[in-house]
DNA sequence: TCCTTGTATACGTTAAGGCGAATATATTCT
DNA sequence: AGAATATATTCGCCTTAACGTATACAAGGA
């Protein structure tokens, strides 16, 4: 059934927008799963913040999450509510050209054992930066 | 001094936004300067609410104020920043779609004596509501 | 000047959000 | 089973916000 229509509370969405932990987090998905791990590697915060961050956009029904062994991945997950899913999408294309977001993504590019290889994304964790050297975990 | 590459926080625009009642008011804004005393008749909310809720977007630097006598104009001022600017359009179309919203906007448009004459909105007041016959204010 | 009207702000209460620190849960490995 | 690791949740504290109510401020008219 298509919900898309239905009454949406746009206000609920900008409350899981209002934050700029949450904005991070979310460019970071965009258009890739994210380990937690590595969320908590390139903002450089702690693993309770990152998932409490993590837990408030799943509430709002932004992101879903993927469990794999001990890693859970999160991914964003586009409102079926046409007008929402216009704003999360300006939302994504706006915060992207911040030059501070764009480092974000850079350091999850290089992060861990395997180059700029996105599709190495869907696997593993790949949780340690570049500097680190060698990646504990792989 | 263009400012629009400027950092600016956008999750201070989206808290801004993340009210359905700030929502309404911001789409009564669209494209006309609004009395106070409309918002009030419209929303059917309490005065200072409506207040408040203004003094917050005019923090968040979305709306103007003018003065006219008594009364106070508001109206809505496109963010120099370009990604906020595009946050905020983006809002307004989507919100505009909403039967709710576009309920609103037809009352502010049969608001008091003059009927959808949208320039004599730039003058007066003008209230009162169609229901209740004659605009005590005119 | 006093009164009225339109609007803004202050006060007190309640609820929610954000944080660090501690703890709980889940999964894997030995 | 027990230890180690990844993640989630809880707790206590603080800040902010939303609301109703009361009050202050501003402007115009008598």
């Amino acid at each position: 059934m298509n919900r898309s229509s239905k009454t949406y509370d746009l206000a609920l969405l900008f409350a899981a927008l209002s934050d700029r932990t949450r904005l991070r987090l979310l460019n970071l998905m965009d258009r890739r799963e994210v380990c937690v791990c590595d969320f908590v590697e390139i903002l450089g915060q702690s693993q309770p913040k990152i998932s409490r961050h993590l837990a408030y956009l799943r509430r709002a029904g932004v992101v879903a999450a993927r469990r794999e062994g001990k890693w859970m991945h999160y991914r964003i997950v586009v409102p079926s509510n046409i007008g929402a899913a216009r704003i999360l999408r300006e939302t994504i294309a706006v915060v992207r050209e911040e030059k501070a977001m764009q480092m974000d993504l850079a350091r999850l590019d290089k992060a861990c054992c395997v180059s700029p290889k996105v599709s190495a994304l869907e696997g593993a964790p790949l949780p340690i930066l570049v500097d680190a050297g060698v990646c504990s975990a792989c």
